[in-house]
DNA sequence: TTTTGAGTTGTTCGA
DNA sequence: GTCGAACAACTCAAA
């Protein structure tokens, strides 16, 4: 009888055991699999409390579904994952494909490192409905514009889910594994102050998911955009840790009809295209995509720095963009609606650089993703791809208007204002001596930013 | 190579 | 209050 064979199955954004590619690959390889997670300190640094927490709370939701068969381990990759392969016997080490520029880096270096121990790493799927590099125009090029992406996208199409199959699974028991390993229980979740996390997990996001099927979907096209309403899937943290894989989602969005489903299916793609275009041009993480943009000129200096503490706290006495720093920290969460107007007010309203800002997102974001957070920033700063026209500023007043039209979302957040009806949360002007007292005079007068804004855009464009 | 149509999410102004 | 036009020019994608 032949001896029994192991794999490795490495999980970093693949939180689950449903609808698993690379688990299937290792199931199919071995005998028996080592689920391992590793604590990449490098990883989790620009990671706030508020995710970091999250991604606890998951791994140990995943290790229950495992029965506690999840090895945990802290270093670096490339010197713990060979390790763990060596002492489980393991001959191949099963991933879903990361493109991220940090991960693909890392993941080359691991590869090498297990490669001279004999020992294969493997990746199959990737976090994205179709993995990024894959859709190209006819002659290989990536696409830098999105309905060309969507339609090649949807050409393209996507695997269906795969069935589950983890009752076949035999996992290995990491209590077998010698001691010599740098193993280490999940952490307890840093302090996220007030924030309140949504509840971690695979369960937990096909269960909210069951709930925006059966609801909120078929109305989505429309109340996406408003952040009064409970019209968002709030899958995005699910997502990001891989708690539920996209094409889960799309199998049933294709299996129904309507235009909530087709405009949830075009958000979803809209995450695969900003991970293919990171995966392209990995650079655009850091700068301007369009590199004219690097003239464009900044305020710095004191003043700016004590408009941008106005902008983080919520106190720039516009109350859609207060509302929504302050759900931010609340929640670690923002309405994307009111995510695009707090963008646009710090970098055409106040004139800051658009990382600054992403940076702060990145910090307190649940769903923080490196593609997304970084290419919407450059979207809404006119710099990214499918720049927005140069006139298209946001005015946070008609937003407020348009979007939270009887206040609600911002009473929800702006205590100073609850005793404001309706819409005039957003029209203090119309209330002379009743405007409450409490709640901070607009830190710059819009119309003014505005003009000054389009003259910098003149400045840089050549007109 | 050239041409053509189109490009997530808006605002303001004047009639 | 409502409505349509104006707001630059350029790049991208595909024929």
């Amino acid at each position: 009888m032949a001896s029994k064979t192991s794999a490795v199955l490495w999980f970093r954004r693949d939180l689950r055991l449903g609808d698993h590619a690379a688990l299937h690959a290792a199931a199919g390889r071995a005998d028996s699999v080592l689920a391992l997670f590793v604590l990449d300190d490098e990883l989790l640094k620009p990671s706030g409390a508020p995710r970091t927490a999250f991604l606890y709370g998951c791994l140990r939701m995943l290790s229950k579904d495992l029965d506690g068969r999840l090895l945990i381990v802290r270093g670096d990759p490339a010197t713990v994952v060979p390790e763990v392969a060596e002492a489980a016997g393991a001959s191949s080490v099963h991933v879903s494909i990361d493109t991220g520029p940090y991960g693909h880096k890392r993941d080359d270096e691991v590869a090498t490192a297990l490669a001279e121990r004999d020992v294969e790493l493997v990746g199959t799927g990737s976090p994205y409905a179709v993995t990024p590099g894959r859709v190209t125009k006819s002659g290989g090029e990536p696409y830098r514009v999105f309905t060309p992406f969507y339609r090649a996208w949807k050409d393209h199409g996507y695997p269906a889910p795969a069935a589950t199959q983890r009752s076949t699974v035999e996992w290995t028991d990491p209590a077998a594994m010698p001691s010599r390993l740098p193993t280490v229980s999940i952490p307890d979740a840093p302090d996220t102050g007030s924030t309140v996390l949504p509840e971690p997990g695979e369960k937990a996001a096909s269960q909210l998911w069951r709930t925006f099927l059966d609801g909120p979907l078929s109305d989505y096209h429309r109340d996406r955009d408003r952040p009064d309403r409970d019209g968002t899937t709030h899958m995005s943290p699910y997502l990001h840790w891989g708690c539920v894989h996209p094409r889960t989602l799309l199998a049933d969005l294709d299996a129904r009809r309507g235009a909530g489903a087709e405009s949830l299916r075009s958000e979803i793609a809209w995450r695969d295209f900003h991970a293919d275009v990171l995966w392209h041009w990995p650079e655009a993480a850091r700068a301007n995509f369009d590199r004219r943009f690097d003239a464009m000129e900044h305020d710095s200096g004191e003043q700016a720095d004590a408009l941008f503490d106005a902008w983080r706290e919520g106190r720039t006495g516009y109350p859609i963009v207060d509302a929504g720093m302050r759900q931010l920290i609340a929640e670690g969460w923002m309405h994307n609606r009111v995510r695009m107007v707090v963008a646009s007010f710090l970098v055409k309203d106040l004139h800051l650089p658009w990382w600054r800002g992403a940076r702060h997102f990145m910090r307190h974001l649940v769903d923080g993703d490196l593609a997304s957070n970084q290419l919407n920033w450059q979207w809404v700063a006119g710099s990214g791809t499918d720049a927005a026209p140069y006139f298209r500023i946001f005015n946070p007043t008609t937003q407020g208007e348009k979007f939270d039209p009887d206040g609600d979302y911002v009473r929800r957040y702006v205590p100073e204002l609850r005793s404001l009806q309706g819409k005039t949360v957003h029209q203090r002007w119309k209330l002379g001596n009743d405007a409450p007292k409490d709640y901070p005079q607009p830190v710059v007068a819009h119309a003014d930013e505005r003009r000054i804004s389009l003259e910098r855009y003149n400045a840089i464009s050549g007109n």
